[in-house]
DNA sequence: GTGAAAGCGCTAACAC
DNA sequence: GTGTTAGCGCTTTCAC
């Protein structure tokens, strides 16, 4: 049979309270009297039950994960963050369950189930969703510690963290600019992500800055997926067969791309420069090697963890911003 | 407050009991009764503690995914299987927690703890290990229900599923024997890994049946990352010029290889064929797009926890192999 | 510094 | 078919 604090107790001469002090580290133990209590629970082999534990003080040390229940294609950052996530929330005993949620189907109140029926210290939205998401309303609504990635909700209860978006499209077309580009073209994906949105403003930062004319610099909408960069870029050929740049705003819609360009016989970066968006892993493999955006995901699984904590214990939403990285590759050409 | 079952048992003039049982939809309640707790339930907004409920039932609706706490390299699959692994948990009210294990400072009975402190009701463990791993061990001393991907480990608790390796490294051999090829390389990942072997076999089954020798079929070993697969490509070239394709024994080093060989000049699929493995979704974007083995990844995924179940509710361990497909993509040549 | 006792929300005998 | 009651393993007052 499993063995409990009541048997630790026994085993010790002592009652249930003082072992249960002793195993929590609280005040009021002699410290001999821990000690022995440690050594026992070794010595029998203790587990503690986390059920129990959590039916009494009404809280878990469990925090939701949350994902969009797409294509693989739409969410590659969620698994360069996950493992540093669980690092830091293992650091503090916390794990996490991880509940892959429809974006289309959302039933308002969701979430607010999902918490409470675990007892979850809290929750963290990885995908980014359309702005005007439920979810998010949803979340502005409870008091759950709630941690939102790539979009802008902020409450006392939630904090943001976010790529500065504007700064990375920026330097992906500043990149191009500087290398002689002026006819450069942006295919962006979803325009109702805030990130989009974001991605393209850096865009326009860095064109205007430069001077370019609007008719220098078409925008194209597309999807976020390899398939979506093939169709834009033929698109693109079509209407403005002037374009020496293109600024995909993720890698995938770029490699879709450069596979297509390839097959047409328009060489990257001799005829036509390609930079993509993410700093996703394989881009460096890639032939030619990708330039892109590095997104720091590591850091943004960390720091989305201790913000989360820091929100379970008490703390304020606030909103954090990651700086993004450029990587030249081999995929632009100096005009 | 918080709405219990006491709550609605005041509410509706009955014991607990009876709303218990009405909930957990047994037998031996009136359909008037069960009505109308389900009614009360819905209109005083109850969400079940599952917390008591694990407590007194010792075990709970929650199952542990484990995962190497290594580069993101080494483990795509596990996120192409995540969704569908969950979905077909969700079916049954299961939940999945992740737990991201550094496979090297690996304690003994790390496994068993952790699925003891939370009444887990089973675990399924993602990432190949090298097959002396002590984890593979303490799986089979254990009698918690278990599911092994991508190694054999068979109890009566304990149940595997694996893609067909030698069938699919046979696929790849075999696609590159048909194309006319002859001096066919083969760059193997870690030997450690019971899945490096079985496509080795695979390997020299369509090398010995297409009646290559040895000397026309040179072996190198690598580490399934696209670095390891650029130098391995780097010492072929060296070593056996003569060779006209080579099989990686995953994508990214196939990819890795390509992205060298266009720097070095050197065409594919015009003067080196190259096949992967994996069916990684960046391949169809590749250029060119690479051919490869698809591994279904779905279908792992669904079989696992499907497996998985089967063992909780008193099902024997068994072994299952997945089909896997071959894809022609563009980077091997006719000759 | 330690123990006794109540109770977290629920299930499962056992009675009726 | 329904109610009563005793816990599941633990924390937390409140005494001493």
């Amino acid at each position: 049979m499993r063995v409990s604090i009541r048997d630790i107790a026994k085993h010790c001469n002592m009652s249930v309270s003082t072992v249960s002090r002793a195993l929590n580290g609280d005040y009021g133990v002699k410290d001999k009297t821990r000690k022995a209590v440690l050594e026992a629970a070794k010595e029998l082999g203790y587990v503690p039950n986390l059920s129990a534990k959590e039916l009494v003080s009404r809280k878990s040390k469990l925090v939701g994960l949350l994902i969009d229940d797409s294509d693989y294609e739409a969410r590659p950052a969620f698994f360069e963050q996950l493992p540093y996530i669980n690092k830091a929330l293992a650091l503090h005993q916390y794990r996490a369950i991880i509940y892959t949620l429809n974006g289309m189907g959302y039933v308002d109140g969701e979430l607010s189930d999902i918490l409470s029926l675990r007892n979850l210290s809290g929750c963290i939205v990885l995908s980014p969703l359309p702005s005007d998401h439920p979810l998010y309303d949803e979340i502005r609504r409870m008091s759950y510690p709630t941690v939102v990635l790539e979009n802008t909700v902020l409450t006392r209860y939630c904090s943001n963290i976010n790529t500065d978006e504007v700064l990375g499209a920026y330097m992906a077309t500043r990149y191009l600019i500087d290398c002689g580009h002026r006819r450069i073209a942006f295919v962006n994906g979803f325009e109702a992500f805030e990130m989009s949105r974001e991605r393209l403003e850096g865009f326009l930062k860095a064109t205007e800055e430069a001077g370019l004319s609007k008719d220098e610099t078409p925008i194209l909408w597309s999807d976020y997926t390899g398939n979506g960069g093939k169709k834009s870029v033929q698109e693109l050929l079509r209407l403005h067969p002037e374009t020496t740049a293109v600024f995909f705003a993720n890698d995938f819609m770029a490699m879709g791309a450069i596979s297509y360009l390839a097959e047409a016989g328009i060489r990257v970066p001799d005829q036509l420069s390609v930079i993509g968006y993410d700093g996703h892993f394989t881009g460096k493999y890639y032939n030619p090697p990708l330039a892109t955006v590095i997104i720091d995901n590591p850091a943004i699984g960390t720091r989305a963890a201790e913000l989360l904590l820091e929100l379970i214990n008490g703390g304020s939403g606030k909103t954090v911003r990651i700086k993004p990285q450029l990587f030249k590759g081999k995929s632009v050409s100096t005009l």
